[in-house]
DNA sequence: GTTTTTACATGATAAATGTCATTTTTAACA
DNA sequence: TGTTAAAAATGACATTTATCATGTAAAAAC
C-alpha cells in the first residue's frame, strides 16, 4: 500500500491538515482506482459515499442535456477532491465524473471523512473553503455566462486552461480537449465553438496545431475577454 | 436586546444546532440592522467580517455588469444566513447585497461563527451543508442558462418565486420584482422579460395585474419550462 | 393637481448564435 | 496499409435574443 504521506493530493487539498495518525488512517482506508480516459468515476444520480483524490490526471464534472449535449460545470486536476458536495449532503451526485485524461485516484470512505471533520477543525474549515471557492467560481461563471458574448467567453477559457494546465514544450495547450468539450464548457454549439477557433486562428491570438492549440497573443486575448 | 432563542433565523439556518449557552452568546454579540427597499447591505469588494441573519423581508445578492446591468444571483428570504461565503473565505465580496423588501437583519461578528464552527459539529455540518446546497443551485442554474431559452428560464423563474415566497390572497405573486430585476435573474434584456410576460398573458399561462403577477395555468408552466 | 420621473410596453431592426448539411481531416483498428 | 469511424471544418440558413426608438401608464415630487 502506499503511503499517503507523499501524495500530491495530501499537499495540495483540505487533506493537508491531517495530522501523521490521520493519515495513517486515511492510508489503511483508502481504495486506489485507475480511469481510463473516456470512462466514469461516477455518473449523476450516483450514490458515491465518499471522495475522490485525483492523483493524476485531468477530469471533468459535467451534466447531460435533454438534447444530449454535455454541459462541464468543472474541470479537476491532479491535487484535487472530488464528490465533497454530494457527500456531505447526502445526496446523489449531481453531475457526472468522467476522465479526460487517464487518471488514477483514490476513494476515502464517507465514515472517514466524517471523522476527520468532526476532530479536526483545520480539516473542517479547509474543506468549508474549497467549496466555498468552488461556489464563487460557479457564481462568477454564471454571471459570465449572461454578461458575455461566447466570444468572450473561449477567450477566456483559452486563458483559464493555459494558467491553470499550462503548456506542452510546443506550447500548446497541455489539456486536450475535443472542440466538443471546449464548447461544453463555455456552454456553446460544437460549430459555434470550432468557428470562433478558426476566427482566433485567422486574427493571429491563437495557432491550431492539428488539434492542439496554442495561444499566440495573450495579451490580445485578454483585452478580448473583458 | 431580543433573544435569539425564539428568532426565526434561528430555527431555519444553521443557527438551529446552537446549544443554550450559544444562543446567549450570539444575542450578546449581535447588532440588530433595519435595511429599506434599495439599500444596500454590502456591496462588491467590501470586507464584511461576520454574516448576516435575515429576520424579515427580501434581499438580492447581485453584480452589476459592465453595461450597467444587474445579474442576479440568488434571492434571500427570512430565516436565511447572508455572507457566510465570503466570510469563510476571507475574502472581501464577490456580490452585492441589496434589499428588495425592506429588511430586518441581525449581524453576527466573524470571531463568533468561527466560535460555534470549531466547538459545534453539528454547527459546521449544518454551514457546510448550507453551503452545499447553494453550490448545487448554482452549479444547475448555470446549467439552465446555457441549455434552456429564455422563455422556459422565464417559465421556470415564475414557478420558483411561486414555490419559494407563496401568493398574496388575490392570487399574485408575494415577491414584488421589477421586470428589470425578473430580467437579471433569468439572465436576459428587460425588454425581452417584458415581451414574454405580455405572450404568457395572452396564453393565459399568467396575468398581469398591474405591476403584479398571478400564475394562471401552473401545469402549462411547468410543461413550458421542461 | 400638475409636472417630472420611472416603470412598463411594443415595434422595427440588427446581431449573435444555433441548426442542418456537407466536406475534409485525423485517428483508430482490423 | 487500407478501411472505417470519429472529429474538425465550413457554408447556408433559421431562430433567438438584444438593441434602439418611441409611446403609454403609473408613481413620485413639487
Amino acid at each position: 500500500m502506499n503511503k499517503c504521506d507523499q501524495c500530491i493530493v495530501r499537499q495540495l487539498s483540505s487533506l493537508k491538515a491531517l495530522n501523521k495518525e490521520e493519515v495513517v488512517k486515511l492510508a489503511n482506508s483508502k481504495t486506489t482506482y485507475t480511469i481510463k480516459k473516456g470512462e466514469a468515476l461516477f455518473e449523476e444520480g450516483e450514490v458515491t459515499n465518499g471522495v475522490f483524490c485525483v492523483k493524476d490526471g485531468v477530469g471533468k464534472l459535467s451534466k447531460l442535456s435533454a438534447n444530449g449535449k454535455d454541459q462541464i460545470v468543472k474541470l479537476v486536476k491532479s491535487g484535487e477532491l472530488l464528490g465533497q458536495r454530494s457527500m456531505i449532503s447526502n445526496e446523489p451526485a449531481n453531475l457526472s465524473a468522467k476522465a479526460i485524461a487517464d487518471m488514477e485516484v483514490c476513494f476515502i470512505p464517507k465514515a472517514e471523512i466524517l471523522h476527520f471533520f468532526n476532530n479536526n477543525n483545520q480539516f473542517s474549515l479547509n474543506l468549508m473553503q474549497s467549496v466555498c471557492e468552488d461556489l464563487k467560481e460557479s457564481e462568477n461563471e454564471k454571471i459570465a455566462l449572461v454578461q458575455k458574448t461566447v466570444k468572450q467567453r473561449l477567450a477566456e477559457t483559452l486563458l483559464h486552461l493555459h494558467d491553470e494546465f499550462g503548456e506542452n514544450s510546443d506550447k500548446t495547450l497541455k489539456v486536450q480537449l475535443t472542440r466538443e468539450e471546449l464548447a461544453g464548457i463555455i456552454g456553446t454549439a460544437t460549430e459555434s465553438c470550432i468557428r470562433l477557433l478558426s476566427d482566433f486562428n485567422k486574427l493571429d491570438l491563437i495557432e491550431l496545431v492539428g488539434k492542439k492549440i496554442m495561444l499566440k497573443n495573450i495579451k490580445a486575448l485578454k483585452k478580448l475577454a473583458e
